[in-house]
DNA sequence: CACCCGATGTGAACGGTGTCAAGATGATCT
DNA sequence: AGATCATCTTGACACCGTTCACATCGGGTG
């Protein structure tokens, strides 16, 4: 599968291209940052990783493969921002974790894009991406069990944590309208308006589940 | 292709078209409810129209435009279908409101789509839109000080109508997601499921602002 | 009435896109 | 070495958005 570099030196050229695959998904990730989603076309994907047009087709099924890939990674990544916000401690505290989701999203803002349109697409996000998201669950989990819902009712739980992982998403897409700025501006930035916004939703308050 | 035989006999032809524009439009409807959004080319738009791939560029400066007249209708739709969830109560209630809104955006999840999509791209949506998207924030508004937000605190008022919006955006997009599909039949249908989400999300408790 | 003009439609064309089939290329194995 | 296989290229196809030159028709002006 991946080779393990055969060239003792590394002239960044080893062979046909080395590990494409790794190559395209960077190379669309630079696209993704640096033009936004409406720019990412296989070709350009291609053409950034000096590469025919066809070429991505060994490594990818289709274009929504290639998307997937990136939804995947940038799906870990998100796992790693999270854990990163909660510190150490175990249980992970909600008013980190909500607030580090959207801010991710807010900086990586057509990754995100990518990410939950792949989620729409594939029927249930297959592999890592799904596990990765399985894992932020978890968390999400942990800290609603610490804010106090009733871990015996599996079904209150697991509602409050969707409408958690929902409300944050909705944020996320929602905070870069630009109808918002004047309220960011009066608020001293955008981060100030993420948590005011996030301590007004999914408050799990009235003690415990319901 | 096919002429429409100048006939003297009214055939339903009144000149080069009619009122394309509105035909366009329902035209693209119409596809997207079949289609959905990514069968929604400009061409396939003009095709369904029976007219030429040229033609829209008459009635609409770009693609975007045309979507951006879709998203306009169905943000007037929206706000009917909000104003006939409250029924005749003057001041909105909070529990009518948002899943009216998520049964509307799951209802016609293509045209939703094409909404949200035009609300990110456009710099703040001009025009019916953006007035429809206004009223329905007001409704919301009066809900919230219905539900016993201080009317007085201006800023908080206008978070909590954002955060509950987020809150059903975020909903509505994810409600579709297959990974829940078992949760919404444990729950006996995805009206419930909507429900319970929006039970726990944004709720307006501890009395009043904060 | 005749006429022209401007709004609306058509056709062909350009560059870009996703995708595929056929051929070239070079690493790897015996 | 030679065969094999994965990988990359070339060239092609259909479709897309968009534009331009041209056709057509309705309505206002003489």
């Amino acid at each position: 599968m991946n080779k393990p570099v055969p060239t003792d030196q590394l002239d960044a050229r080893p062979y046909h291209h080395g590990d494409l695959r790794r190559a395209l998904i960077e190379a669309a990730e630079r696209i993704l940052e640096r033009e936004g989603p409406q720019a990412l076309s296989l070709r350009a994907v291609a053409r950034e990783a000096g590469v025919s047009p066809a070429a991505p087709y060994h490594h990818f099924k289709d274009k929504s493969d290639l998307l997937l890939a990136i939804a995947e990674a940038g799906f870990e990544a998100l796992g790693e921002a999270l854990k990163a916000a909660i510190g150490g401690a175990p249980e992970g505290k909600l008013n980190l974790i909500g607030p580090a989701y959207v801010r991710f999203a807010r900086a990586n803002p057509a990754l995100y894009r990518v990410m939950y349109d792949c989620s729409r697409n594939e029927d249930a996000m297959p592999g890592k991406a799904h596990d990765d998201h399985e894992s932020g669950f978890h968390m999400v989990e942990k800290a609603m069990i610490a804010a106090g819902v009733d871990p015996a009712d599996e079904l209150g739980l697991k509602l409050w944590c969707i409408a958690a992982w929902c409300s944050a998403h909705g944020v996320a897409e929602m905070v870069g309208f630009s109808q918002f700025k004047p309220m960011i501006e009066a608020l001293g930035g955008e981060d100030q308006f993420i948590e005011a916004l996030m301590s007004r939703v999914c408050t799990v308050s009235r003690g415990a589940a319901h």
